[in-house]
DNA sequence: CTTGCACATGAGAATCATTATCATGTAGCA
DNA sequence: TGCTACATGATAATGATTCTCATGTGCAAG
């Protein structure tokens, strides 16, 4: 369980822990800012402080339990770090998210830093355009 | 000369305009923030307003003349949209940034935005590690 | 089962980059 | 030259995130 969780990356285990990765675990949306995290929780009656939820949010992130993306334009999301990794692309129009995973770029990636002269230990790719969803408004414009 | 840059793109030519694009382009660094843009001309007598530097900034980026990009922990650093497309690997220790053009990326991304069902508009990619160059703190561990 | 202490929490203040306001100045065209 | 829409600058406001500090608590040692 998320107990587990916690004290296997040397965290205690607390209440307000507990409800913000258990809330990761069961939202609807897999990517989420600190605020909707804050609301969510405070409507459904587990009130929390925001500070405490950006301060875990910190702590998961730095012991690899999450992943922190800053997409351009909004404010930055969280989601669990469960399965490969994985990119993003984005909406420009009705903000849907969906996600990729490309070899041939990941490989690519690493080449680049090594022609370059860097050890690659990190790297931030997200592409923007509109998509055909259902939902967006870019459909029927 | 820089003047006709400005009228091309449709925009008024005033004092403020013409000095910040020509720290832009004289500059030693590519890659400035606001702030340093308006440092860097009060430091050499132009005082310009720091809100001025941000609305010039954000009228050359719709204008096309400039870019803007938001390398992780660090503020939004502006540069001269000059020359073809390139995307940045950024060293983790000293803040050096390097840039880079792949075309097996840039196609990629196209083909997984089409398969995704988007029209891709836009990327933001930017790769982290630590350099080996001669300035750069992890060198002389 | 207690106890102690390092660490966690929450409310609110503080910070920091960026944007909005508004009174005044000016580019560019008739 | 004069008009008018747009630009400027000082400053206030905003919004996300972080800090402060008084208080509460997980948990390991006894
Ligand atoms: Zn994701
Ligand atoms: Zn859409
Ligand atoms: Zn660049
Ligand atoms: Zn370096």
């Amino acid at each position: 369980m998320e107990s587990e969780e916690l004290r296997n990356v040397g965290l205690k285990v607390t209440s307000p822990r507990l409800k913000i990765l258990s809330l990761l675990e069961n939202a609807k949306a897999k990517h989420m800012t600190a605020e909707t995290i804050y609301r969510q929780l405070g409507e459904s009656g587990e009130v929390i402080g925001l500070a405490t939820v950006y301060r875990a949010l910190a702590q998961f992130e730095a012991a690899g339990l999450i992943t922190r993306h800053q997409f351009e334009g909004g404010q930055t999301v969280f989601e669990l770090e469960r399965g490969p990794h994985h990119d993003h692309i984005v909406c420009v129009r009705c903000g849907r998210v969906e996600e990729f995973y490309d070899k041939v770029i990941e490989d690519r990636q690493r080449e680049i830093a090594e022609n370059l002269g860097f050890t690659l230990s990190d790297h931030a790719l997200t592409l923007y355009g509109e998509c055909s969803g259902g939902t967006c408004p870019a459909k029927n414009g």
